[in-house]
RNA sequence: GGGCGGCUAGCUCAGUUGGGAGAGCGCUAGCUUGACAUGCUAGAGGUCGGCGGUUCGAGCCCGUCGCCGCCCACCA
């Protein structure tokens, strides 16, 4: 066994072989009790970053926690196609070829996005591979395969047929480079510097009277078709019910009262243009205002009556627009205003909010059932507060536009006969079910892409049919994804189980951190700023990046990436290789028996089995609770500090003397330490626990370590003894030799109370000292137990240095204070009492041996 | 505008019923100690963002202010 651990050498083979064992394969007639995720899947945009490596970490620790105590797990992989993101990548992919997709034409750029789907997602899913993802690959699933396509196509025409779906012209986000519409959702909003102008219109009817209203989109007034003033603004309760006389148009616009309008911003007054903005359209509505579309879908005007601003783009528009109204001496000001602009959060595009025929998911019953569900528990979020999130934003929720009018994406299954009848279908229909007609035109959009991800849970098992899969793995028991989807893909995963399979999809959902570069900006291919997790794995191996994953990922903050942190991690797997060589080369030719209490068992072996049990609860409990940080602490820290540090330190020289009871206990306390941290560090663990000695099935087969009840150290009387004194002396024997400059073995002490043979040994063993009864001639200097006296002659300076004694002083000042208070002792818990006493009285002798031996 | 999170050692972060401030890295000093120099040993370093309050006692509870970040939102 090399005298170093070396992670690539490692991390090579395993997989493989867990793979060929089938130990990801999940078993639907399996009579365990089940537990399932459905990966989130990654869009094939590009390959795979730290936010899919610390959400595909946590979900391995839970598949893999899962399998060793007895469930039957499925985990389930699979990409999403993106319609929008990855029709983006390949747009741009083209302009760098120095052609468009126009020019391709749609057949070519098919099989563009074909070859495209297939080696992302091979990458994809090799890189899972490299991380030790226990994906059961031979479920994979990808949301345009036929099976998928079947379910959105299903899902859909169950919609409509409830009546959930309506198509109409409404206004929507629009992206005049991409050319569709988007969802409420995905709007970035950006800050930008405008200029607000106040323009005047005239009031009909009142030669030389005005109104005056606040835009900062003053070509769109081209498309007003009314002016709105808050009802109870007295100031303009005189022009309600008159009409307006449009500028450059000469349009009448009739003058209503809304509750929309805000009178302390601008002047109070609003033109209303509802082809062109949301508020307005409500407006519009309320005060059946007509609608004007005034922008083609690029974004360049459309407004045929006012030849000299037709086919403008907006920007030049504007700068016209304001030219002319300055000659006519309508802007009444100009003033710098800074606001939030809508961009579109796949090309950064300016939206335009405009008018278009669209497909809309009513969300009022949708929404109600997932509050339903949730004031029941339906889902139990880590930490609870997100639910607030998800909760929030279904109760103030509008309708879905699920269409998009891209060339990548799920058709929508709607089609139209030659007669004008509209038809939702899985399959095209033959037949119009309306009349005879047997041509058919099939609606030209594609669904929104979070459309298809919503099934995800139960579409990848099999849905729309009822296939064992379906039965024996929904719903899932875990979901797990950072917050900026909770609602893009979360909520709508909720509220579509709800409506499908009539149980929400999931039963715990665990936001994660988002990891950040090192400087705290954010991580993005796009910026050059993206950290690959190949290059990690490459460096410091995939189990050091996923015990630093899983120890940072909970946190309720983003996170840095810190490479400090996961070369710690990699020393850690170092540090277990060579704990693993020390203890084999303990072990000798014979068997090892069973670690029994009654056996003979020595102090250190008492403690680190105590320590040990210990151990595992927090473990345990760590992962149970969604708090992988604590359980990765207190495996670090048993691992090298309990372990290492103390008891195989100790343990050394009984391990060479054939000492069977080191020999039992080293090699269980490894065993099991190696067990509880599979989840993590699945690679190095497999590979180690392969190291010792006897058959040995693989980790993944082998049962969860449960705390033995018998090996606790009750009272704590273990603790005492080692850590207090024990540890205690072996601590100021080295702080004497640092002080004194002395080699670092060496000396005899003498201890006062009365020990038995296993502490002395574990004392001389670990303090590098004689211990004996007799102390030979020399300087002797004090200890909290006893003396000793070390090789040398009369110290040259102070053995105590002057600071830690004062240090000491101010602490054992600090306790007497407090005991000298009446009302701590009186009001204070008697047990805290009594610790602040006994901690008084400790520090006021070892302050005494120190001062005066 | 509303909501949420964060502000703890030079850096990255723990700190779960309020009761002696922690880890990793970095830094200083010393060690070829027969598992490990990816190591061992001993250390230095913090008014726990500011100010008030509750309490015998506050990093933790309450109030308030200040920065940083995220989500939601129809003031054009």
């Amino acid at each position: 066994m090399p005298s170093a651990y070396d992670s690539q050498a490692v991390e090579a083979g395993w997989y493989a072989r867990w793979e060929a064992a089938g130990l990801f394969r999940a078993d639907a007639a399996s009579g365990k009790p089940h537990y399932s995720i459905a990966v989130p899947p990654p869009n094939v945009t590009g390959e795979l970053h730290l936010g899919h490596a610390t959400n595909g970490t946590i979900q391995d620790v839970w598949a893999r926690y899962r399998r060793m105590t007895g469930y039957e797990v499925l985990w389930l992989p699979g990409t999403d196609h993106a319609a929008i993101a990855t029709q983006n990548v390949i747009e741009k992919q083209l302009e760098r070829e120095g052609t468009t997709k126009e020019e391709l034409g749609r057949e070519a750029f098919a099989e563009r996005v074909e070859s495209w789907y297939a080696s992302v997602g091979d990458t994809i899913i090799g890189q899972f591979k490299q991380l030790g993802a226990s994906l059961d690959h031979s479920r994979t699933r990808f949301t345009m395969d036929p099976a998928y396509v079947r379910a959105v196509r299903t899902a859909f025409v169950r919609y409509h047929q409830r009546g959930l779906l309506y198509r109409g012209p409404r206004i929507v986000n629009w992206c005049p480079r991409c050319m569709s519409a988007i969802s409420d959702l995905e709007v970035d909003w950006q800050e930008h510097e405008d200029t607000l102008y106040q323009l005047a219109y005239d009031v009909e009817g009142e030669p030389g009277a005005e109104v005056v209203i606040a835009t900062v989109r003053p070509e769109t007034i081209l498309a007003d078709t009314g002016v709105a003033v808050h009802p109870d603004d007295e100031r303009y309760r005189a022009l309600v019910g008159r009409y307006a006389r449009l500028p450059l148009v000469g349009r009448r616009l009739p003058i209503v009262a809304d509750p929309a309008v805000t009178p302390d911003f601008g002047t109070g007054v609003l033109k209303v243009t509802p082809g062109h903005d949301i508020v307005d359209w409500e407006i519009g509505e309320r005060h059946g205002l007509p609608v004007i579309n005034g922008m083609h879908l690029d974004g360049r005007l459309n407004v045929p009556e006012t030849p000299a601003y037709d086919g403008l783009p907006a920007l030049e528009a504007r700068a016209r627009v304001i030219a002319d109204l300055e000659r006519e001496g309508r802007v009444h000001a100009a003033t710098p205003y800074r606001h939030e602009v809508g961009h579109c959060d796949r090309c950064g595009t300016v939206l335009e909010p405009l008018v278009s025929e669209q497909w809309f998911l009513r969300m009022g019953e949708l929404a109600r059932m997932s509050l339903d569900s949730s004031a029941r528990g339906g889902v139990r979020w880590h930490p609870e507060r997100h639910e607030r999130t998800y909760l929030d934003w279904l109760r103030g929720i509008r309708d879905w536009c699920v269409s998009r009018q891209l060339w990548l994406g799920h058709r929508i299954p709607v089609y139209t006969c030659a007669n004008g009848h509209l038809s939702a279908a899985v399959e095209a229909p033959a037949v119009c079910p309306e009349c005879p007609s047997n041509r058919f035109t099939e609606d030209p959009d594609v669904l929104d892409t979070w459309f298809s991800s919503a099934l995800w849970p139960f579409a990848t098992l099999g849905w729309p049919d009822d296939t064992p899969d379906l039965r024996a793995f929904y719903p899932t028991s875990l979901n797990t994804t950072a917050r900026d989807i909770i609602n893009l893909w979360v909520t709508r995963m909720i509220f579509s189980g709800l409506e499908f399979m009539e149980e929400p999809p999931f039963a715990d959902v665990i936001i994660h951190a988002t990891i950040q570069t090192s400087d705290g900006r954010r991580m993005s291919k796009s910026l050059g700023t993206g950290v690959d997790p190949r290059e990690v794995i490459a460096a410091y191996g995939a189990d050091a990046l996923r015990a630093w994953v899983a120890q940072v990922g909970m946190s309720s903050q983003d996170v840095r990436f810190d490479e400090s942190r996961i070369e710690g991690f990699k020393r850690f797997a170092n540090k277990l290789w060579n704990a693993t060589r020390l203890v084999r080369g303990g072990l000798g030719a014979e068997p090892v028996p069973r670690v029994e209490p009654d056996a003979e068992l020595e102090l250190m072996d008492r403690w680190i089995m105590a320590r040990l049990q210990a151990t595992v609860a927090a473990v345990t409990a760590g992962i149970e609770g969604y708090a992988f940080q604590s359980a990765i602490s207190a495996l670090y820290e048993f691992a090298w500090h309990d372990l290492c540090d103390w008891y195989l330190e100790a343990a050394k020289s009984r391990l060479r003397d054939g000492d069977p009871a080191a020999r039992a206990v080293s090699l269980h306390v490894l065993d099991v330490l190696l067990r509880l941290l599979h989840p993590f560090m699945p690679f190095v663990t497999e590979e180690l626990w392969h190291r010792l000695p006897g058959e040995r099935d693989f980790l993944l087969r082998t049962a969860w370590p449960e705390s033995d009840r018998r090996f606790d150290d009750a009272g704590g009387t273990l603790a005492a003894e080692v850590e207090r004194h024990l540890q205690g002396t072996v601590e100021e024997l080295r702080q004497y030799r640092k002080t004194l400059r002395l080699a670092p073995r060496g000396g005899h002490v003498l201890i006062h109370r009365a020990h038995d043979a296993s502490w002395r040994r574990a004392l001389a063993d670990l303090g590098a000292v004689e211990v004996v009864t007799e102390l030979p001639p020399g300087p002797q200097l004090g200890l909290a137990e006893g003396f000793v006296v070390f090789p040398m002659r009369a110290p040259a300076e102070p053995p105590v240095p002057a600071q830690r004694l004062a240090q000491l002083d101010a602490d054992l000042e600090r306790a007497d204070s407090k005991l000298a208070n009446p009302e701590f002792v009186a009001r204070a818990p008697a047990a805290v009492v009594e610790k602040e006493r006994a901690r008084a009285a400790e520090l006021r002798s070892r302050i005494a041996r120190m001062r005066g031996h």
